[in-house]
This record gives structure tokens, sequence and C-alpha cells, in this order.
DNA sequence: AACAGTTCTTAGGTA
DNA sequence: AAGAACTGTT
């Protein structure tokens, strides 16, 4: 009620004072360069507000603005403003571009993050309030799925037909929902062989017990505790006076439900989103929150922003006209004042190989300059996939032909081995009583720890009700462990002992702890206190080094002969590297288990690979989407769960595809391409039918089998056929001669490699002789051995290959295709 | 306990 | 095709 309605005399008066308060700099300044309706979203400040922002309508500035304006006209100072993201990514652009609006100002920053990130911060703070300590751990999904695992066994369930992974996906929907085990009881009881909600109350009581949470128990912890103190709940309502939420098409019932609660105080909540953008259905996301946002929030205020200030007009029309065959829309109409540019390009292939072929050669071309284009730098293109398992074939191309790539969203940092390996070393040196940590690394490296004796110390963990830390040093006490192994276990556990023991002295452990929840403690409490260190205090990375010193891990990666070993080490070092921006190893967990980037700018030009879910707010000039084949794209496995809702969803994913590409946009498909190792045949993607003609060119493709696909220049290949937004039907596509001799071929057995390598006869080779391989690139010989030689290849690494497979690096230009 | 060889499963996106 | 899980051998 407080918030809206009454402002207009209200704001003046106010923002004077303030302003002279703040000693302003003069009339807001950033409010000039907005166009109309972003200038609305920016100073509609009071009440609930829905800014429907579509592709590439500068929604970031408008919210960035709109941050600046609060504090500019005194509504708000900083730290009484909440913004919530859904990535880091965003979060970090959103803080730099804040703070840039902002100046150095001595008030501080807002509250700004993700839902998870804020979460954590309010989560220490009341930890108690759900059975928890403020130094809770985050788990990560693996730390999950062998806890699962462990229960789901302790329920004499077979592990074969009713997985982990699967228990892990229902839990998580449960979390996704708000909905605590009391309940689920009531209702879902039929899940996983009716024991499901059973295992999902045993799942959480072991948590409480390893002082531990997922991600999804961020959220729902939040809310519990909401819920149950209506006090604590009535403070931040009072203290966050304006909020504001990015991407709410992606928002889930549990974040709608917490952020409903918060804004029950102010009403001050502005939501931004896309509709046509919201592509994380299967976690859980709920368009409907989007869609009922002004019955959700009676009396709100919508603005649209419609002009697109990215992409030429074929671009936007295609993606329009693509879109539009979903139902249940807002409705938004993009426009935009560039007219003219290339029209979205559509080719087949013959299989994935050609078509990663085709487009590596594609971007050598655009980055040379092409047909009256501009030259385009390799960071200013990418190739966008479906699913992750797509961009193999890119790699190996790219590899070949020695094309800079750099591949976003990979495996990240923090998930690899030797990563969450050195984690768990550190997290056993911050809480020995880490159980999950103690049993990742008791036997790594080896220490003649196997089944056995770690069964015996769980054993006498679980009797004595102690963690596996404690219960290890009792069996070595009682010598129920002897021998070598013995040996090798005192050692650890003496390490852990040392390790624990330099946390200790290092400093205070982190804390907000309960009781400091009254509002000058809130003022005081710096929200986001970026990770800064003390200049000379670097004792924590000398420990971490001691750390993977003594515990013999770095020794064991030294002796490791396998290929990755020098990977992990670097890795290792980089991880070293950087604990420099934290002040303690406690801080440094926190961000470790909470971040997901490993985008580390690069030194040179490099084409980009990612997802298509990746994708989403970057743009790029060149956009290759490839793959737009019935059941990779829309997914199978998506339409099989999801039906017609996955087909909508799936084609929000191409509308985001297309959206992102500011001048030349391609999309492409292959008649066959291998599944699971096996050759299959693919019909193009449904959503292609659905484009636009008069956006569309479609290309010819080169090489043996794909010539003239298409060549009549549209889909129907000029046959005056007329739907009501002249879309191509299927049959239109599937008539072209082309398409008719690719699916001829296709049904063919496929020759078994139809780029069968030609052995070189009679070449030999020495050591340090540069050579050339078609999978491989150019590299350096290393060795020798009969017909097998050692390479050192320049961009992937030392492999053992076939010299037959070799050519001398000055003939590479005879390799076939 | 550690290793090598074999069979089996898996291949949607993420904080 | 690649990785995980499993088997049997040393």
């Amino acid at each position: 009620m407080s918030g809206y309605d009454d402002t207009d005399a209200f704001e003046g008066a106010l923002s004077l004072s303030q302003r002279a308060m703040a000693g302003a700099r003069g009339p807001a300044p950033y409010l000039d360069g907005l166009n109309p309706a972003q200038r609305t979203a920016v100073e509609t400040l009071d009440g609930p507000v829905l800014m429907l922002a579509g592709a590439g309508t500068g929604k970031t500035k408008a919210l960035t603005c709109r941050i600046a304006h609060l504090i500019h006209t005194g509504r708000a100072r900083p730290n009484e403003i909440l913004a919530v993201t859904f990535t880091n990514k965003a979060a970090r652009e959103m803080k730099e571009r804040v703070g840039h609006l902002l100046g150095a100002g001595p008030e501080g920053m807002p509250w700004m993050g993700t839902f998870h990130s804020v979460c954590v911060k309010l989560l220490r703070r009341h930890a108690e309030l759900v059975g928890l300590r403020s130094n809770f751990t985050i788990l990560d999904t693996d730390d999950q799925i062998r806890l699962l695992k462990q229960l789901i066994l302790a329920a004499n369930m077979d592990e074969k037909r009713w997985p982990a992974r699967m228990l892990a996906g229902i839990i998580d929907g449960w979390k996704n929902r708000a909905l605590t085990p009391e309940r689920v009881k009531g209702h879902d009881t039929a899940e996983f062989n009716n024991r499901g909600s059973e295992l999902y109350a045993a799942y959480q009581d072991r948590l409480r017990t390893l002082n531990a949470v997922d991600f999804g128990d961020l959220l729902l912890h939040m809310i519990t505790i909401f819920q149950a103190a209506p006090d604590l709940l009535a403070q931040y309502q009072r203290w966050f006076k304006y909020i504001l939420v990015d991407e709410y098409q992606d928002t889930n019932v549990a974040q709608y439900l917490w952020l409903r609660l918060l804004a029950q105080g102010h009403r001050n909540i502005c939501c931004v989103g896309d509709d046509d953008q919201s592509i994380y259905g299967w976690r859980g996301a709920e368009v409907g929150n989007i869609l009922r946002f002004e019955k959700d929030f009676p009396g709100a205020h919508v603005v649209r922003l419609e002009q697109n200030y990215r992409s030429t007009e074929h671009i936007l029309g295609a993606a329009s006209v693509l879109i539009s065959s979903n139902e249940g829309r807002l409705g938004k109409t993009l426009w935009t004042e560039a007219k003219g540019g290339e029209k979205v390009r559509l080719i087949g292939h013959w299989d994935g190989e050609e078509e990663a072929r085709w487009i590596g050669e594609e971007i050598e071309a655009l980055q040379r300059g092409t047909r009256g284009l501009v030259p385009v730098n390799l960071d200013g293109q990418a190739i966008l996939v479906r699913a992750s398992h797509q961009m193999r074939a890119f790699e190996d191309r790219f590899l070949t032909i020695g094309l800079p790539y750099r591949v976003v969203g990979g495996p990240r940092f923090y998930e690899r081995l030797e990563i969450r390996d050195a984690m768990a070393y550190c997290r056993l040196a911050v809480s020995p009583e880490d159980d999950l940590a103690f049993e990742r690394v008791v036997n790594t490296p080896k220490r003649g720890l196997g089944d056995k004796a770690q069964a015996r110390i769980q054993a006498v963990a679980r009797d004595n009700g102690i963690c596996l830390f404690d219960a290890a040093r009792l069996v070595l006490q009682q010598g129920e462990i002897t021998g070598k192994a013995a040996g090798q276990l005192r050692g650890f556990v003496e390490g852990i002992v040392r390790w624990h023991a330099a946390v200790q002295a290092a400093g205070p452990v982190m804390v907000a702890q309960a009781g400091d929840d009254d509002d000058d403690q809130l003022i005081e409490d710096e929200p986001e206190a970026p990770p800064v260190r003390a200049a000379n205090d670097q004792s924590h990375i000398r420990l971490v080094e001691q750390i993977l010193d003594e515990s013999g891990y770095t020794q064991m990666w030294l002796n490791d002969k396998t290929p990755e070993a020098p990977g992990r080490l670097e890795n290792l070092k980089e991880l070293v590297k950087a604990l420099e921006q934290f002040e303690n190893l406690q801080g440094f967990l926190e961000h470790v288990s909470l971040i997901m980037d490993n985008d580390r700018a690069g030194d040179e030009p490099k084409v980009t690979i990612m997802t298509l879910h990746a994708a989403k707010g970057l743009e790029f000039p060149v956009v290759f989407l490839p793959g737009w084949e019935d059941g990779l794209f829309p997914s199978q496995r998506a339409m099989d769960e999801n039906g017609q809702k996955a087909i909508e969803e799936e084609r929000r994913l191409a509308y985001v595809g297309i959206t992102r590409a500011e001048e030349l946009c391609t999309i492409s498909f292959a008649g066959n391409r291998r599944v699971y190792g096996q050759w299959q045949s693919q019909l193009p993607s449904r959503f292609i039918d659905e484009l636009p003609v008069r956006h569309v060119e479609v290309l010819t493709p080169p090489g043996l089998y794909g010539g003239g696909f298409g060549a009549a220049g549209g889909f129907g290949g000029g046959r005056g056929h007329s739907t009501i937004d002249d879309r191509a039907t299927k049959a239109d596509v599937y008539n072209s001669p082309g398409w008719k001799r690719m699916e001829s071929r296709a049904s063919a057995p496929v020759p078994a490699r139809a780029r069968a390598v030609r052995t070189v006869e009679a070449v030999h080779f020495g050591v340090d002789d540069r050579v050339f391989h078609t999978k491989f690139g150019y590299g350096t010989v290393l060795d020798l051995d009969g017909d097998t030689a050692l390479i050192g290849f320049d961009k992937a690494g030392e492999k053992h290959v076939k010299a037959g497979f070799l050519k001398p690096a000055d003939q590479a230009d005879d390799v076939p295709f």
C-alpha cells in the first residue's frame, strides 16, 4: 500500500533534498541516452512494474539507469535496493555498469547478485533457524548424487533400477516448487517407487547432520525461515525499499514466492523479462510467473521495450515470424531503424562433418571479408548449438585447420577432477568434519586405504556418531588398521590437524551470526563486499600450496604420465593464483561453490562455441546455428517429456538463437548424423518450415552430395503457394530435388569412411620432422617406433599415430578434402 | 589393493 | 564415441 499512486509531489520534494544531500552531480545525465519507452521504464519508480524487454532492446541499460535513478533521486540508499539476476555474469555486468553510473560514491553499492548468492548471504545469518550452522557447506551435484546413492542403498533399493540421478531430479523439482518433505508427503507419494518422499526426508536429515545444503535449499530454507519468522521477514520487507529482478521469465515457484514475500512491504518491485526467451522450463522455471504478473501485483505498470538496436530487419523478421507460432504470449512487436542487411541464410549438408567443414571455411572467409561484407574478427563470430555434444565436431575440425576457438560453458573449471580434489583438501582444512570431502580424498593419492579400510572407518563413525575424521583417529588409536595403511592414514590425519590449525591461526572464521538482524546492523554490513585481500597477508595461499604438497597430491600428478597430467598441474596452479583475490580460504571456498565462470578474456581472437542456453543475453555480428534437425532441435527428449509445451520452449530457444545475431545469421542442418556412435539419417527441423521466405536466402551447399538443394531460391522452389504468412511447408522442402537426392543417399548404406585417408607409402620421418595429420593438424615428430610415431601437435597435444596418416608438413596441401 | 581389460550406459540446458 | 561401472588377474 505504501508505495504507489501517492508520489508525484512527493517525488519532487524528496529528490531535491536528497540530491543536495548526496552532493548531486547535476540533473541525471544518464536519462539523455534513453528512448521514450526506456525512459518510462526508468522513471516509473513506484509500485510494481513489469518491463517487457525484447531481445536487444537495451534492457540492461534501462535496468541499470533505473537503479542509478533511484539513488540519484534519493528514493533509496544503495543498500536498500535489491537487484537479483540469474547468472553470475549478469550480476557482474550489472555491478560494473551501476558502479560506472554511480561513480565512486561513498554510499556503497546496492545488493546485486544471483538469487543464490543473495540467499547464501541471508542464510548464513539465519542458519540456526533451519538447524544449520552459519558455516554450512554448499554441495555440488556430484556430492549430492553420491549422498543420494548411499541413501538409496540404505533403503535396500536397486540402484540400477532407481538411479540416484533420477532421485536428484525429482528432489530438485520439489525444491523448485518450494515443497519441503512434509509438504510432499501428502500428495506426491507415488514418485520413485513410492519411496520418494521418504528418501527426500532422509536426504534433508542427512544434509542437516553434515551441515550442508544443496542449491535448491538456498531458496527453500529462506522461504521456510521467512514463513516461520514473520518478524524477521518484516524487517527485510522494510529494509528493501526497491527490488529489481532480471530475467523474470526464468523464475521458478520458489524464487517467485521468495520475491513475493520480500516485496510485500513496499511493493516496489520491478521485474524485467521477455516471455519469448523463457528457456529454463526444464529446471523449474514457470513462464506463468511473467504471464501472471499483472494479476499477482495489481496495479502494475507494464512497459514494453520494442525498439531493437541489435539486428538487421531480416534477422528480426525471421525471428519474429518463427516465434509467432507460439501461443499464450504477451506479445511484442520488435522493430528496428536498421534497414537492409543480409537475409538469414539456410543451408543443408550431407552430414555433420561436412557441416563443420563448411562453417569453418565460412568463418575464415568472413574473417578475410567476402562478397562485399566487411571482415569480421573471430571474436565477433559464434556457433550456437542445441546440445553440448555437437561441439566436438567443430572442435575437431577447427583443431585440424588451426582455427582458434573457445568453448564457453564446457566442463567448468571447478568441476574438474583435480580442482574438486584440491577443494576437498581445502574443505577438510577448514572443517575436518566435512565427511564428503574426507571420503573424496582419503585415498587420493593412493594411500593403500581401499574399500576395507574405508568401510572400517565408516562403521566406527556410524557406531559412535562421530565424523569420519574423528573415526579415523579412533581407528588408529585402537589399532584396528595396521601396517603400511596405518602409517599412511596417520600421515593423512596429522596433515589435516596441522592444516586446520593453520586455518584457525590465520584468522576468525567469517561470521554473520545470529542476532545481527536489526536494521542498523544491516546498514553496516556491506552487502556484497568484493573480495579484497589484505595486501600483506598471503598466508592462505602458502597454506594451500603446503596442503597440496604435503598431502602428496601434487606429486601424484607429477608421477602421472598420461597426457592430461600437465594440464591438471596447470589448473592447480591457476587455483592457487585465484586465491590471491580472497583474504582467506573460507571466502574462497564460498566463491567457488557459487561461481561458474572460466571465461578468461582471451589473448588472441577466437570463434566462440557454446550452447544456445549459454548464449542468452549475448550478441555477435555473425552467428551460426547448426544442427537444425528434428530430434536434435527440437530435442526428442524434451518432446517426449513435455510434448507441445516443450516444442514451444524449443521454439523460444530457436528465437533466442536467431536474435543473438547482429549482421549475419546462418542456419544449417545435416542429412546424416552420428547418434550414440550410430549413423542416422535426419530430417530438417520443423522450425525451418516456419521461417518466412522473404527473410531467408537458401544457399547451395558445396561438395559431392548436397549440390542443388533449394537451388530454385526458396523452400517452395518458386511454386506459388501462399499461406497466411508466406511460410514454406515441409512438403516444399521435401519436394526440392536436392532434398530428394539427400534422402535417397541417406537410406543407402553410408560409405564406411567417405574421407578414407590414403596411406602414404615410403615416406620416412625422423625425429624433429615437421608433419601434418588430417585430424590433428601440424606437429613435430617426437619419437618413432615401427609404423607408430609420437607427435607433438601444435594444437592437439601429444598423440601416438600411425605414420601412414602423416605427411611431411610441406605437402600438407594435397590432403584429401 | 591396484591394475588391465571388458561390458554397460549414456548424449538437454544451469546456479 | 566416450566414459563409467564392473570383472578378473596380479
